[in-house]
DNA sequence: TGTAAAGTGCAACTATGTTACAGTTTATCC
DNA sequence: GGATAAACTGTAACATAGTTGCACTTTACA
């Protein structure tokens, strides 16, 4: 990733053109903030980042406007365990699935592209398995460079 | 598992005399409930089943009794895609960490003693991993008999 | 430029979980 | 058995994440 800012704002038109569907200020903003940000953010990080860039989007919009963007295949849903779902931007169309890595002290979420669930050799084989996702947790390589030197 | 009624009970008694605590009728109850029931529960679900033995149980007394089960290490908490923690008994103390299978048609969330997250080769050696979370999705056992005759 | 469909904003709502505090129960000691 | 202190419970009020309905605005496109 770390694209500058004009790569970025020409991949957020060359996705937004792509998808069937309108391409709105709120579209471009949130897809924008997810595309800038090197881990995967909630609905409450992208309402701050929004705030910091004096764009205003509307609580419910902002909703709609992540589902909109999961369901276009740009950006992708992330389970937490706190309880609240994290997005991130998907730049690539032929992103694989992968692992997550929660860290316990920044509280950040990090993609970790290269990392997926291994294949399951004992999972009894009358459960039709469509989906594994690995959740990770631990400290991540920032918390930890702070804490060693 | 699948316990005689008075085996539960036994465990039961058994597990909370273990325990640094007191032995009340909503820990008995609880711990009862989720020993009995053949998948993870929701505090929602756990209600409904006290409903139907006449238990009355405050909601806010399941929540504390539940993370006590949880500090015994007498009950186990999962992380479910549906925000809500789902609960499940640890009859034996020597549990070990394991997958999770959420089935996408009856919503129900089965504990995988025998499967594990399989130990992790390219998670750059700078992330301190903890803890592995494997959650699986998809059909479960009783479903797919259902579809399949 | 006018129009219909798509998208947005607001208010009210639901679901899940938490906190404070007063009242009740339990274990223990006499 | 009865008194006592600590542990536990119930109630109300709150917090946070997410949803729904509906009127209003914007976009795309002819
Ligand atoms: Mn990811
Ligand atoms: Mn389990
Ligand atoms: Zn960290
Ligand atoms: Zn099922």
């Amino acid at each position: 990733m770390t694209m500058t800012p004009e790569e970025i704002n020409r991949t957020v038109s060359q996705l937004l053109d792509q998808a069937p569907g309108r391409s709105t200020r709120a579209r471009e903003s949130v897809l924008n903030i997810l595309l800038s940000a090197p881990t995967a953010l909630n609905h409450h990080n992208i309402e701050e980042v929004a705030k910091q860039r004096d764009l205003s989007i509307d609580r419910v919009t902002l909703y709609r406007t992540l589902d909109w963007l999961v369901e276009q295949g740009v950006a992708h849903r992330i389970a937490s365990v706190n309880r609240s779902w994290y997005f991130s931007a998907v730049a690539q169309p032929d992103m694989e699935p992968h692992a997550h890595f929660h860290c316990k002290k920044c509280q950040q979420i990090y993609c970790l592209e290269d990392v997926q669930a291994a294949p399951m050799h004992n999972l009894p084989k009358e459960y039709q398995l469509e989906e594994a996702d690995l959740c990770l947790q631990g400290q991540c390589v920032t918390c930890n460079r702070d804490a060693n030197g």
